[in-house]
DNA sequence: CGAAATTGGGTTGCATCTCA
DNA sequence: TGAGATGCAACCCAATTTCG
């Protein structure tokens, strides 16, 4: 075939660099990869004439040669949460990041525990290399027909079986210290409103609240749990109850949630921390800016999504890896649990 | 119609070449 | 003579095309 330049389209690959620089295009895979024998001289030769001549290598041809696509599934939850907590969108950025410096491009999709046909087709037409799932249920039909594929998979989160690689911050540690210090701070009554216990995020927080709840010496009372709140008519009503049973602290399980408690509460006309404080086991931008700012957990979830897209990548790569990795976390005290003054002592 | 060849660009095991 | 440099050719995989 007669090579034309094509004013830049063209795109060459290595055979073409190789008749060019008179050599093989063993040579200058190796010059381009950096693997096996050649000379400095040689190799700086191809180097050069790829920047020259603007050489990209081909990774869908990698992928054949490899046996790999360099895509990597990352899973998000298919229901409204995806726009109301930022987590995953944060998630999703530090993934994305980790995964195109490591030369992968992250394929998105969403899949509920009813539906995972998504993530099936994923895997049946050999689309990616791996998995991430950025949410784990406590019955995951994800992970279970995961680990039944033998596809390489990591949950950003936790999970019941300890051989599922695993990134999570340390809820239960985290809960169980905010609630500690909510307690220290006076807090006599606390409420608590939890969102789906079919998340293994929520049994963890809820753990490490009754954790809190145990190191004070204090019995969880029945009237003020709420648990799987997932409606805001139901936060709605639990604030309802809670504010009857003369609480004078609303735990909240997530962001979420808080944002439709702080809703109740402007409606009802109440002030915090005046009337009834309010804490957050999980923090977002809305309740950092809301006046008074609320007390919540920190975590850093691109920093999670960056760890969780390392850890499964290095696996892929036949690297040794932890099974499990904790990310800390940061206690962030605001304005809506600072004591009453005429409280003090 | 089924079987075999071809296609894509890069990687790699092994053979061969070169030169001190 | 042997270590380093280089090249040949099979291979990756599955869809598509060609052949008998």
């Amino acid at each position: 075939m007669e090579k034309k330049p094509m004013k830049g389209q063209k795109k060459i690959g290595i055979d073409e660099i190789a008749r060019e620089l008179g050599c093989s295009k063993t040579t200058v895979s190796r010059a381009i990869s950096g693997k096996g024998r050649i000379s400095d001289g040689t190799r700086k030769r191809v180097l050069e004439y790829c920047e020259q001549c603007g050489y990209r290598p081909n990774s869908l041809a990698k992928g054949l040669a490899d046996s790999k696509t360099y895509n990597i599934g990352v899973v998000l939850p298919d229901d409204q949460d995806l726009n109301e907590i930022p987590f995953f969108q944060n998630c999703l950025l530090g993934i994305c990041e980790m995964a195109t410096g490591m030369g992968y491009d992250a394929v998105v999709t969403t899949a509920s525990a009813k539906d995972i046909s998504t993530i099936k087709n994923m895997i049946e037409k050999h689309k990616v290399d791996g998995v991430i799932l950025t949410r784990t249920l406590v019955e995951d039909p994800s992970v279970d027909y995961l680990l039944e594929q033998g596809v390489p998979f990591i949950v950003a989160g936790s999970h019941k079986n300890p051989n599922v690689l695993q990134v999570d911050n340390h809820h239960v540690e985290a809960c169980r210290e905010l609630t500690s210090l909510l307690l220290t701070n006076r807090a006599s009554r606390i409420a608590f409103i939890g969102g789906n216990l079919d998340h293994m995020v929520s049994q963890k927080r809820f753990a490490g609240f009754r954790a809190g709840m145990a190191l004070h010496q204090r019995s969880i009372k029945d009237e003020l749990v709420f648990l799987n709140c997932n409606t805001k008519v139901l936060v709605g009503q639990a604030v309802e109850t809670i504010l009857k049973q003369q609480a004078d602290c609303i735990l909240c399980m997530d962001d979420k949630i808080c944002n439709q408690v702080l809703m109740k509460l402007n409606e009802e006309h109440l002030s915090i921390p005046k009337d009834i404080k309010v804490a957050s086991f999980y923090d977002n931008l809305f309740l950092q800016c809301h006046n008074p700012a609320i007390t919540a957990l920190q975590f850093d979830e691109k920093e999670l999504g960056r760890v969780a897209c390392k850890m499964i990548l290095d696996s892929i790569a036949g690297k040794t890896i932890k099974q499990k990795v904790y990310l800390g976390y940061d206690i962030v005290l605001r304005p809506s649990t600072k004591q009453n003054n005429f409280l003090s002592l």
